[in-house]
This record gives C-alpha cells, structure tokens and sequence, in this order.
DNA sequence: AGAATAGTGTCTTTGAGACACTATCAC
DNA sequence: GTGATAGTGTCTCAAAGACACTATTCT
C-alpha cells in the first residue's frame, strides 16, 4: 500500500491478440506486418494502445478486433492470456502489453482493401520452429496461447469455439488432432464427446456432405465444463510463463 | 498496430499479490488494512505501484512481496496471475492491476514492527462467503486466485509449495483437502501421490514425530507437471474471467 | 463393386475409490 | 493394553484405447 507519494510511472498499456483458427486442417495465427520502426517490416500480433479512460481491457481487445482483423467481435471467444511486461521488450520505451487470446472459426482470407491489410494466416508450426520470425517478445506469447489452447481443450468446449454454428463430430476431432498435434481413434472420439454431457447438441434430422456416409450436425450445448475431460494424450505439458 | 499518433494514456500500473499459505489447515490469505482512502480501513490485497522504467513485472511482484509481507521472495512459488482493468475499479482514475499468486509454507506471523504491520493471515472463506469485504475489485482477485490454486493441484507439483522444504505424505494430503475443500481416503492418496514419477523423493532413513507412528519425509522432486495427474474429486469448475 | 466416412459393439488394460488389514509410535 | 497415525493388499467399478464390424453415401 505504497500509494501515499509515487509519481506516475511512464508505462503505456498495450493490448495484443493472439487469434487462432483451423485452416487446411492446421492451427493458424493471424498476424500483420508492423510498417513502422522498431521491427519495421517483420510479422507481428495485432494489437494496439488503450484507448483512453474509460475503455475496459476486454473492450479494447475487441474494438482490436474489429478493427485489425475485420472480426466480428461478438461472435467468439476472447478470453485474457497474460500480461507481458519485461523492461526491454520495446526499445521505444515502457510498454506492458495484455495479450487476449481469440478463437475465431475458419473464416475467409484477411480481407484486402480493409483495415485488416497486410494481415495473413500463418501456421503456428512456422513460430514455433523459428523459421518466421516476429516483433517483440511475440513467439512467446503464441507459445503460451497455443499451451493455453491445448489445456482448455480438455476441460472446457474451447473446440466449438474454432468450429461455425453447426458441425460434425469429425469437425470437431480435427480441431483435437491439429491443436494437439495427435491423431485420435475416430470411433473412441466419437463416443467419447458424446458421452460429455451438454458438451455438443444434436441438430434435429439434418445432414452434411463429403464424401462416405452423412454426419449428423451438432450445435454447441451449454457446458461451461467438461465432465469428464477429453483428456490429452501424451499429458500435460509445462506450465505457462509470462514475463 | 496503430502506434503512429497516439497520447499516452493516463495509466497507472500496479501489482497486486494474492498470498496463500494453509494455516490450522485452512487456506488463508495475506491481507493488509488501507490507511488512506479510497476505501481507508477496509482490507486489500497487499500490492503498490510499478516502480520506474526498468523494473520488470515479475521483479516487481518480488519486491512487493519482501517490502509488504517481509517474504523471503526467492524461497516461494510466484507466478502470473491475471489484469484486472475495468474503467471504474479504482475511483481515483485509471489504475491497471497486475495481480501474482504468492504460494509460501507455514511462516511466522505477519510480523508486527515491521513494514508489515497491518498484515493478517484471513481464511479464504471469510471473503468467498462475503463476510469480510475488501476494497476495489479484489475479492474477485482472490476468487480467481483460489480456482487457479485448485486447478493447478491437479496438474502440478503446486502442493509442495504449501510446505516446508520436508514435508510427510499427509502433509500434502492437507494441503490438496485445504485448498480443494474435501476429504480424501489417505490409503489412496498415499499410493497415489507415490505413483507419480518425480512428484516426491524420499529423504532417506528420516522420520518426524506426531502422536501415531512417525511418518517418513520427503521433498519435492523434479517434476514440473503431474503424470498421471492428481484428480479433483468435485471435477473441474468454471473457468477464470479476469476483467 | 470399391473407396471413403459415419456410427456401434466389445474386449482388455488401467486407474480410482472402498476398505480390510498390518506396523509403529504415545499414553 | 487403547488409540492414533503410517503404510500395504486387494476387490470392484468405470473409463481409455484397440479394433472388428455394420451403415450409408459417392464414383
């Protein structure tokens, strides 16, 4: 309760997202590219300053949102990941930055001709191996969303979050098998997210096609939770560090 | 990344520490009383500013925890806990918390004559039940502090955390019935600790006293995650939702 | 027909929980 | 001895994974 007599440290608060979603049956970021120093011309996460008094955290990651990716904020999961605020991490000065994790379902390409310009769907595998490098301290943020992604899928319905409206169970299992980076027995899967109770909803008398036999459609059920976990085969990994 | 105009936005950065320890078996929680409004008297978290421009986040919460609580910061769990950032949480203006979670064994007494003073072990109950109100939004803080808690038992060797550098097997076992809530058959929970490679090693031909037959010790081992993980019997609740 | 995907049944193994039982201390 | 806690063995039930099998579509 040190708050007699500070004087107000120079911080600027950044808000940054790290949205995800399933494209050619991978787990894509979207990132844009910064056309300002310092990091000039690199791929970075969207985002941007907080607005002014009276803008709420969450709000200002959706009004992101909207205006960087042209997503309709509404619509998907936004959820807080961690707040990132090492001394040297923006060589202009004091910046700590609030990273917002989205889930968006596969949606068209970045919209050229938008405000969303400049910005692509890029593999998560690409970061993680290091072969794109990014601005800032931005692997490590999508190296702690991609572990947040992971972990939730086991006990909440985040999966549903990457799927539209209505989806098959296979739908669904290739968000398990991409985020994970596994591959499930689709009979077991099957079963097994159907034994979860108010995880999916069936879609009354409808069908899809492929190719083999129809699917019937589901729809998101109201489970917060998964009881039981769809559990992750190899484990749990290492616990997420923000710095 | 619309950072070519902007005004620096009138920001305020603090750290907030959510410190638990199991005292007569119960976890409690480490609070001070304001002395200056707003919210004079009441209790908080204890926590300050953001001291200047080169002081990273987590060293921060390391010096808020030796100068408020008299911590020896380097001896305890400290981990990244979420940013709380409504518009209206602090009515002197714009104040972004950073709040950690602060895990220590069993110490001393909040310490009297020190920078301290002020301080006192609570039981989490007291302010889950809404017995004991606290100032901003940090009893929201706190609730978000003890799901992060009991998720990580689960899944992380967090426990030993909770105790002195040796510790018996039912040690632990208060530690996972303090924090979760419920009682657990110590055959199993014995067995089941033990099974987990790396959880606990054995301190060799060693034994502490209690009223029944001595107990033999062991210290935390190597592992940084739990294989298999140590189920919460209720299962999982809601998910975190930092604002 | 054959390939492909959807959906069902069943077996085996593993782990969680219940609980009887033995071991070693204080009194 | 009694009471208390530590530690072991064993049984039962349920969930996880392997996998054979049936069903329905497309070409």
């Amino acid at each position: 309760m040190s708050d007699e007599n500070w004087s107000p440290p120079p911080v600027l608060l950044a808000v940054d997202l790290v949205i995800f979603t399933l494209r050619h049956s991978q787990l894509q970021v979207l990132l844009v590219e910064r056309g300002i120093d310092p990091y000039r011309g690199r791929a970075a996460l969207p985002g941007g300053f907080l607005n002014n008094d009276s803008e709420d955290l969450l709000a200002a990651a959706h009004r992101e949102l909207d205006e960087e990716a042209d997503l309709d904020a509404a619509r998907l999961h936004l959820e807080q990941l961690g707040t990132y605020g090492a001394a040297d991490r923006d060589p202009r000065g004091r910046v700590v930055s609030v990273a917002y994790l989205a889930i968006a379902p596969h949606l068209p390409e970045p919209t050229a001709g938008t405000d969303a310009a400049g910005a692509a769907w890029r593999p998560v595998d690409a970061i993680t191996s290091g072969e794109l490098p990014l601005a800032f301290d931005h692997d490590v943020i999508i190296a702690d969303g991609i572990e947040r992604a992971r972990s939730k899928l086991e006990h909440t319905p985040l999966a549903t979050a990457f799927c539209e409206p209505t989806f098959t169970i296979s739908d669904l299992q290739q968000v398990y098998e991409a985020v994970w980076g596994v591959d499930l027995d689709p009979r077991n899967f099957y079963r097994k997210v159907q034994k979860v109770p108010d995880f999916i909803r069936p879609v009354d008398a409808e069908r899809r096609v492929t190719k083999g036999r129809p699917a019937r459609l589901f729809t998101a059920g109201p489970a917060t939770s998964l009881h039981p976990p769809i559990p992750r085969p190899g484990g749990t990994a290492e616990p997420e560090g923000q710095r």
